[in-house]
DNA sequence: CGACCGATTGATTTTTGTCAACAAAGGTGG
DNA sequence: CCACCTTTGTTGACAAAAATCAATCGGTCG
């Protein structure tokens, strides 16, 4: 990744966007698209430990150190900014603001690093779909990212879901579908729209 | 809990140390003993975001924020000092050496979340509660709390277990079983040994 | 003593994964 | 534009992993 202030990156979907081995000079922030960030294990499997949306720092904590075997991943076509990691460290420890906004994206990604923690040790995998699903919805909703009341666009493949929730593809497809077939939700072409949202916030567990 | 600063208080074993609910005015360091922070679920269920050692902050985001539903309860006998939270949020903001310990001890605490993420989301039992042993038995290392080569006082019960790894009791006691049939570890009477430590690294898939 | 907690074990069920096959969709190069 | 290849989604049969249920037993603590 170029080290160039303030310039705008374009990166394919499926591309690695970083890595977390890199010596990075400079901390992106998503500017259109969806990206992931994962780990990868020696057998091939991985496991995704959040989705990045506009607007999101790539992992907060690369603003101090890398982490192994962690990188980023885009989803779709992704455009990010990339800012000088040492200029952003130096506001964040001059002033307070920039501190206290820090503090508060950190405090939002540990709370939901946390959810996802009792998610994967406590939840029904139908459970955790639902959960992931509701999550991302909200998140597009305070973005505006709608394209109806309960409907967005949504990217993300079976795969990707399957490790977000730590299930296999063929298990997330059966999920899925009887999700359909029970008429909550409704997903074809990259679109997605929660057709019963009170019985799939039930499904989720939620409220 | 009460808000005078530097007194060390003592909780007895299975008492609530502090809830997310609370508002701190003061942040727990804990002093000597073995605690743990959860999240409980509405089924009763709960699940453990991690065991605090002797040293330990509890929940650095407890200088920030509180938590919904999470809660920091004594395994043995606990003993700690409570900090006053402003002065601490005081001393970060102003030394710049307080401020990067701050950044370290999040980073670590961010590194073992994720770390537990992968466990729960893509390791197998047998793994899970051999990486959560092992991660114990090397914390406690650093601390010097060993008793022997690879033997440690280890008060956990098989529940504890459980509910870090994502399991139920009934299960961590048949894996638990196995590997003291294999020799791997011996435990017993609230000390454990890993009498095979390349073997049972090899069970966590570590190294 | 009696109640409770914790550990243990076996039988059985539920949940989830694995394997395999196939079809639709989409991109790529000729 | 077509032929080909990869990716993605789908489905069914079957296997493995883990949960549930149930019973027992040994401590520990009022």
């Amino acid at each position: 990744m170029p080290a160039i202030d303030q310039l705008v990156h374009t990166v394919a979907a499926r591309r690695i966007i970083c890595r977390g081995q890199d010596d990075l000079t400079s901390v992106p922030i998503i500017c259109s698209g969806w990206a992931l960030s994962a780990v990868m294990l020696p057998d091939g499997s991985r496991q995704i430990l959040s989705f990045l949306l506009p607007g999101d720092l790539v992992s907060p904590s690369l603003l101090f150190d890398s982490k192994p075997d962690s990188f980023v991943e885009a989803i779709t076509t992704v455009t990010y900014r990339a800012f000088n990691r040492l200029n952003l460290r130096q506001a964040i420890t001059t002033e307070p603001a920039a501190f206290s906004a820090l503090a508060r994206m950190w405090f939002r990604e540990k709370r939901r690093t946390e959810e996802l923690v009792v998610d994967l040790g406590r939840r029904s995998a139908s459970e955790r779909i639902a959960r992931l699903i509701i999550g991302l919805v909200e998140r597009l909703q305070e973005r505006s990212m709608t394209s109806g009341p309960f409907e967005v666009d949504f990217p993300l493949r079976q795969h990707h879901i399957a490790d977000a929730t730590g299930l296999t593809p063929v298990h997330v497809n059966k999920l899925l579908s009887e999700f359909r077939r029970k008429e909550l939700i409704r997903l074809s072409d990259r679109s997605l729209a929660i057709l019963d949202p009170a019985a799939f916030r039930a499904a989720a567990n939620l409220r």
